[in-house]
DNA sequence: ACCAAGCTGTGACTGGGGTCACGGAAGCTC
DNA sequence: GAGCTTCCGTGACCCCAGTCACAGCTTGGT
């Protein structure tokens, strides 16, 4: 979001910012919580994640920098509805609820671009909850496989996470996503070494990825 | 929403609206359409629904009158992300999203309203993701005959809908609803009469909705 | 170079739930 | 009440995914 404000917006929003630090793997707020406020993210990358009482956990979103996050519960009052964690080293700035509302009344354009951010947010949870109903982790897979290699600009990079990571990520676990991997790779989609991936049939995975939504 | 609005911004949200009727059953728009602007629901009652293809469906809200849907597309400027259908007889108003924005900026209460409500949503959507990601059909169906218990006032009610479109509402089947509903019966959780429900261990259905999570 | 701690691959097993296929029940219309 | 249509219950079957167990592999530290 905030990178769409300007100057006066951005200042006014900086003179009531604490800013905190945290280091990768910190619980920053857990669901359940009462709302402090909202924080913007400065530097870093965070996620957010449901968990349950057993460990397991999915993914909601990855928010890197520049990003906010807990706008949910600064608008409706309840508790946080999620947990955010740091992925990296993190600084972030908070804002007393009440502050971020005066801010909001006096510049009007806020809520209008908070708005904007909270509609991505409810899309891309739109489609998790299609992913996960009818989806398989196969398909999970092949897709999250799919974006990291056209973020990775080639049809080859390297795992940004360890199996366990992109199980949670996909709301799944460890065994499953191994088992997955490996199969692919007999079915010719895609070559593992090490911790590399070569994509050797986009197509193939993008079939994967889509069929049957 | 709009049941929160005051005279001023009801009456300037009046003058764009179009008005609309739907009979039950009536897709009033379709995922991926192109987005013509928002609807405030006048009357009935309608339902928020993600489907497949072959025919599945998620239902991800019911939306009873008054409210207001479509909100997401108008502010992230993307397509219709689900589809909006009716459940009852119904009268929405369509108002054209330039309209819309200027109301915004002319009455500059109303996007906050809107935050309000989009973050309702939004949680709604993660207590969804979580149920789908972690819990079972027969958790989802304990939580629905519990909230549908509490509604009626009394421990019997009468299924307020097919087994069918129960399923749908749950992103599963009709024979697993069928079969769910049989196994809490042989449980002694509740008896099944006709079409009515008699809760006989509200207690234990809690238990089941809950456990787990 | 070695050891320890974390990762990763795999086999065996279980259970949920989706699909198919029917037959029976309940409502409707004429 | 005959015949239709829609709904509901159930059995058979299969596959995905979660759990447990364990062995082989990296990796980093000293």
């Amino acid at each position: 979001m905030f990178s769409t404000l300007d100057d006066a917006e951005r200042s006014a929003l900086g003179d009531l910012a604490v800013e905190r630090r945290y280091a990768p793997g910190t619980v920053i707020f857990a669901e359940g919580e009462a709302c402090e406020g909202i924080y913007l993210i400065g530097e870093g990358v965070v996620k957010i994640v449901k968990t349950t009482s057993s460990g397991r956990e999915i993914m909601l979103t990855l928010e890197a920098a520049p990003s906010t996050v807990a706008e949910v519960p600064i608008f409706d009052g309840g508790p946080y509805p999620a947990s955010v964690v740091s992925v990296r080293e993190t600084v972030a700035y908070l804002i007393a609820k009440n502050d971020f509302y005066r801010v909001c009344r006096s510049h009007p354009e806020i809520p209008m671009k908070m708005l904007r951010v909270m509609g991505k947010r409810l899309r891309q949870l739109v489609m998790l909850v299609q992913a996960v109903t009818f989806g398989s982790v196969r398909q999970r897979l092949a897709q999250q496989l799919l974006d990291w290699q056209t973020e990775a600009g080639g049809v080859e990079f390297a795992l940004p996470s360890s199996h366990e990571e992109l199980a949670m990520r996909l709301g799944t676990v460890r065994e499953v996503v191994s088992r997955n991997l490996s199969r692919f790779q007999a079915e010719g989609l895609l070559a593992i070494e090490r911790r590399r991936i070569h994509v050797l049939d986009a197509e193939g995975l993008r079939n994967e990825a889509e069929s049957e939504l």
